[in-house]
DNA sequence: GCTTGTGAAACGTTTCACAGCA
DNA sequence: TGCTGTGAAACGTTTCACAAGC
């Protein structure tokens, strides 16, 4: 794997992207469980972390870890482990988020309402600037925290995308709405799409899409009951 | 570890189907979309589908397809393809969703009440029939959709797990609740556990835990978004 | 002693290719 | 023709084992 064209060893290069070769997309997912815990670190004023404690806390071996950080460069220190402000700055900087986000949120349901007031995006980086809906009773409805904040109509799309350098949408309607919505979207140059909706959607290449469909989280764990169960009964 | 709050693929997710041999995680995952699209496909009146119709919705070959199914026995058609309403029931039976299962939500926040209001879990087979809370201000509360759900203080909780069989916890609290919370949930019996909490839970082999981390999916749709436009700099 | 970084081996998952069937 | 089911090959990911460094 060590195509590092020739060979040389400097710990402190590259800050941005990385060696050759993919990396594993569940090392992406594992990337930002360790800045959570990383940050989690820094409240609790330690400043060093090995490999063998970072995996511990998510249930993952020493070796995962190394690999997935040597994925991006090296950044350990050999007989200490990983200082944690560099680590996170690092990680921040891979997953690219050493920057602000601007994001559009469409659909003031519940589920919408409840992102628009949840802290922890905001902390990362990543800024709700607008909510749309497209149900007349939402619009002007105050949203979320931020006072001034409130349900714009979807005809105010393309101006709040384009006011707020939006990059981000963030998809919390009906599944039959999903996408048309994303289709709207498109043109608009968004670059990315966090869809909430309970739909598979279908968007040209150059537009990334993350889908959480949280019934899916529910059936997942019900399998994994049901499978402990029979694996009991059959045990013993 | 009953865990998957990391991606890994647990090896140790020993789940037994008609055949020898461990069924892959991620095909479980996809399991639950195969039985999204169907219940689409009911809705508009198509009773048979093949592995390419059903793939190609969902951005997999059909050979994928036929795979995931095949883990679990043999209940296709060669020349048709698979039969709507059979292949919806035995998904379900599969996932153990051909029952009901009951959940207590803990937390209700922001996110919590979203999910209290959420129609699709009921639908899926889900009830989340108590929610519970430990600010004296929420409790008492009206809450979901069900006439009578009222917030509970956390004293009723052994309570109300033992008078509907609840299986399943939904932990919607602050991070450093969490940890709390489940060692509390263990010993009541709870099966499973929905952690929406932003930090790992570490609990006996004999609960599983699915955890969602809203915020790490922000992160890796900025990783991926960041990614595209690294490469199309370098591409031209 | 402790640690990281990394080839190589082991393991898991997906894709291929085709026999068999409607 | 069109489809499924499946062994085998290809590919991707994780674990192992150890050299090198603190």
């Amino acid at each position: 794997m060590g195509t590092d064209q020739t060979g040389k060893p400097s710990p402190s290069d590259e800050t941005r992207p990385a060696k050759e070769g993919p990396v594993p997309s569940p090392a992406i997912r594992r990337l930002c469980l360790y800045l959570r815990e990383l940050e989690g670190f820094l409240v609790q004023d330690r400043h060093t972390v090995s490999s063998k404690q970072l995996g511990q806390m998510l249930g993952l071996t020493d070796a995962q870890v190394r690999k997935d950080l040597a994925y991006f460069g090296q950044f350990g220190y050999p007989g200490v482990g990983y200082r944690v402000e560099e680590l996170i700055a690092r990680i921040r900087s891979i997953l690219g988020t050493d920057r602000t986000w601007n994001a559009v949120l469409l659909g003031a349901g519940n589920l919408g309402r409840a992102l628009l007031s949840y802290r922890g995006f905001f902390k990362k980086g990543f800024r709700i600037v607008a909510a749309i809906d497209c149900d007349a009773h939402r619009i002007g409805e105050q949203v979320g925290m931020t006072p001034g904040l409130r349900v714009l109509p979807l005809e105010r799309l393309a101006e709040v995308i384009a006011q707020y350098d939006v990059q981000i949408a963030i998809l919390c309607v009906p599944a039959d709405a999903a996408q048309s919505l994303a289709d709207r979207l498109v043109p608009l140059g968004i670059m990315g799409i966090l869809n909430f909706a309970p739909v598979a959607i279908n968007v040209p290449e150059t537009v990334s899409v993350t889908s959480v469909d949280l019934a899916v989280h529910f059936e997942q764990l019900a399998f994994r009951i049901s499978a402990r169960q029979v694996a009991q009964e059959h045990g013993g």
